[in-house]
DNA sequence: TAGAGTGTATAGGCATCACCTATGGATATC
DNA sequence: GATATCCATAGGTGATGCCTATACACTCTA
């Protein structure tokens, strides 16, 4: 499979046939009959029903489309743009985030370090794990909150905390006991977070490996969209616990598990081998002093 | 540039050395050489400086790093896992909403239909405009709140109104007058949305087009943490008028723009073809009653 | 109904390219 | 000075992507 299969693909699936696709590309018909076919060997599925008309793409087509094209975009977009990739490191704080930690921990950590170095030039950056990683490693940002244990070698991982995952429900849910039982929520709707997100991930893993199969109803991006459904009672979710301690959402009512616990490891991730600056060292003291109080644990 | 070529040259960047990278890929050592050369020759740009023990990756190779592994990574998963992409629609109400549309409009809509229609099952798809029309065409959701005139034929993009875009500013700062001009925020440090979303290039296209370089020291992914970093007095930034009517962040204000404003078009997608549900038209009034009322207007 | 047009697949040939081994030049180490 | 390590260049070979030609199937029109 090659970035040019991938584009045959596209132009097929858009053109209907592949004596127009050919035309677009500017290759022959039976060439690119030929490298459709390769593309189904090699992937293991086929990709188009033949029609006396044209193709239309299968199941299988329709799921490789968009990520074709945005591996294609990617593609694209890399030939085109590369050189405009000079970066200079600007500000003296570069941190970086994930979503489902930054509204929780930035604005408090932030807030300390500036006060106490007036004049501190701060530069943020928000992403998915993934991202910030990648951000570190280009020296774009010099350390990360992340929520898992990265399994790269150049980057080191301060561990500072686990953190518990609770249960969020419609506040006029009434359940048998204070502290859950994980079956309780067995045939619950459940608002679960897209698994982009670590924390979607990590949340599945946890039911999986209990055999507990949730009743998926919907898949939000944003763990403040998840509260706002869930205050509405459209179906409970697995949350973290400093969401619950600073998140004010009337409508939602947040319970512990009982027996094991769900937990994400909380720490900071910092590229191996280089120095860490005085003011990195002062935010990252500042966001252990906060998980280590009890601001972002539940009440 | 092909997939092959990728991969080689993150081999080598992470190798150190052509040689054994070479031996980790299972090419012979020229091969490789002839590879990155041929791949630098078709970008452009030279990737990395030879050095006697070994090449380092130059600034156009290190900013080239993370784009090569998220195509990699693609493509890695493409081939692995692109037999599982069956779906079935579940569910009655099955839509779908952008990030930064979804937590101020979802919750009201879908308590208006669930109200109306008692027992209506439920499918919320947070995600990002490209996700949720993809999940259109896929027929995995029956509509989706976007905020961009849709460039596919097989979308009908169904108009409800152009939404303004505020400034929101900490509440201690002091403006010469109400409404600003958009010279007022020269020089302030802004906070910008990840260009993921279609708001945050929308605004990019708006400054552009004005000629007005945002001097960018935070990128963040969600409205709400851009709301908590501005309240903190980090900065500035562009947000939806919807946002301002809707959060309650005490340390933020709103200011609309003088002369020409920002605005971003909001509506409902539908995949073209298909039958509209009568929930899901109850849902589309809902949402076209709610943007018409002053509820998601800035007082 | 026959012929024309449209569509995909297969076959064979040719040019290009990715790979190999061999070699050369530069640098570092002992 | 000898050896080891490293990248680049040269030439040869096999694989692959491309071409044209052709076959077969289906649809449409006169």
């Amino acid at each position: 499979m090659d970035i040019r299969q991938l584009a045959y693909f596209v132009a097929t699936v858009e053109a209907g046939t592949v004596s127009r696709a050919a035309a677009r590309v500017g290759v022959a018909q039976p060439s690119l009959s030929q490298q459709l076919k390769s593309l189904e060997d090699s992937l293991g599925v086929r990709l188009f029903d033949r029609l006396p008309r044209g193709m239309t793409p299968t199941e299988a087509g329709r799921a490789l489309l968009p990520r074709a094209r945005r591996i294609l975009a990617e593609a694209a977009d890399l030939e085109q743009n590369l050189k405009r990739e000079s970066k200079s490191t600007a500000g003296i704080l570069a941190v970086g985030a994930i979503p489902t930690i930054a509204p929780y921990v930035l604005p408090h950590a932030i807030a300390s370090v500036v006060e106490a170095r007036r004049g501190c030039e701060v530069t943020v950056r928000e992403d998915l794990t993934e991202n910030v990683l990648e951000a570190l490693l280009d020296c774009q940002i010099e350390c990360a909150l992340i929520a898992t244990q990265p399994d790269d070698d150049r980057i080191a991982f301060e561990h500072l905390r686990d953190e518990e995952l609770v249960v969020v429900a419609p506040a006029s849910m009434r359940w048998a006991s204070a502290e859950l039982r994980l079956t309780d929520l067995r045939d619950q709707p459940t608002i679960s977070l897209h698994e982009m997100h670590c924390l979607g991930r990590q949340v599945d893993v946890f039911c999986e490996l209990r055999r507990l199969r949730p009743r998926v109803v919907c898949k939000m991006t944003q763990l403040s969209t998840i509260l706002k459904l869930v205050s509405l009672g459209l179906g409970v979710s697995v949350v973290p616990e400093m969401t619950a301690a600073v998140a004010r959402e009337p409508g939602c009512a947040y319970s512990r598990l009982r027996g094991e616990r769900p937990v994400r490891p909380l720490g900071i991730a910092w590229r191996k081998g280089r120095r860490r600056s005085a003011v990195a060292m002062n935010f990252a003291t500042a966001v252990q002093g906060l998980l280590a109080s009890d601001r972002l644990r539940m009440r």
